[in-house]
DNA sequence: TGCGAATATTTCGCATACGAAATAACCGTG
DNA sequence: CACGGTTATTTCGTATGCGAAATATTCGCA
């Protein structure tokens, strides 16, 4: 043991304020660099979206994109108004309504050489490749237990809806 | 010129993906349990942190919430409002604006038993000792990576602010 | 001393972001 | 067919969240 071994709850922090550094800082130059064409960050995820994937439902690319609903018709509208991408109801199920991408959006998705994450995903990439594992390995572990955890609070807030 | 194992990439998206919705989805908790307090996520932070560090600067206390100054603004005006916290002008420095929390905002931080980021917090802690301290220092060294990048693109811009 | 640069905060306009309620369309069962 | 429940989307009100410009104050230095 040559380093002196750091206090856990440091630790803990420690992670806690990098996730938090990593994710914001990410998030902030994806959108200065969205701004160099005239989007905002949650534009160019779309546009990256709907040019992978073609034409997708509002609820579909908002549970892509993390957001809810009715924050997406927003972005959506405003997304109409500069012509990037066009609404159109589906003919199946009149409720739908389809997002897909105007030439004008298509080309630009294209021209963006930006992925949301741009930056955290780069340094990822540089990193040696058994740390990259080894990350992923503990931080799918971290998830799962969240996620035990949510579908916990869940069950007990079912269980009494009225308190 | 090495044949990629085709997981690698597939390994960086999961760590990606994974960051993204321990991030998010501890943030959505955080303010669900806040508004069983009438409090916004933005405002729990801002109680807690007031409470444990005492009266602060509007830029520090932003600062410490990763937050423009100009947002943190309207933040403080909401919990005025609220009688929450008090603005007060700083005697040696009359442009530096103090937040401090009034009786009712320091009752309810210490009536309120979440953190910001909870779960995360949580299920870090449950995390295997070794596993804890391995991922700080992966994360670290991502996080360096990331600073690095960062500060380049920055000299960049600085060298080049006319194009 | 005085004045221009620097610093701290606020104001403004806009774009998310969310949850609850409203609206529209579909579905199954009687 | 009709109608009650479900699903997809929008509307509404409010709270972030940001960057640029405005405002107020302090500081450096000639």
């Amino acid at each position: 043991m040559t380093a002196t071994r750091p206090k856990h709850k440091e630790v803990l922090d420690g992670i806690v304020e990098t996730i938090i550094y990593l994710y914001t800082e990410s998030r902030r130059l994806t959108k200065e660099r969205a701004r160099d064409f005239g989007l905002t960050g949650p534009q160019l995820a779309v546009i990256k979206m709907l040019d992978q994937l073609g034409s997708l439902s509002l609820s579909s690319l908002s549970e892509r994109i993390r957001a809810q609903n009715s924050t997406v018709t927003g972005i959506v509208d405003r997304m109409v108004r500069e012509e990037l991408v066009l609404r159109e109801r589906s003919e199946h199920d009149r409720r739908i309504v389809l997002i897909r991408l105007t030439p004008k959006g298509q080309k630009l998705a294209r021209q963006i050489p930006v992925e949301p994450m741009e930056i955290f995903r780069q340094s990822l990439a540089s990193l040696p490749r058994k740390d990259a594992e080894e990350l992923f390995r503990v931080l799918d572990s971290v998830q799962a237990r969240v996620r035990l955890a949510i579908d916990e609070r869940e069950r007990e807030v079912r269980e009494e809806p009225w308190t």
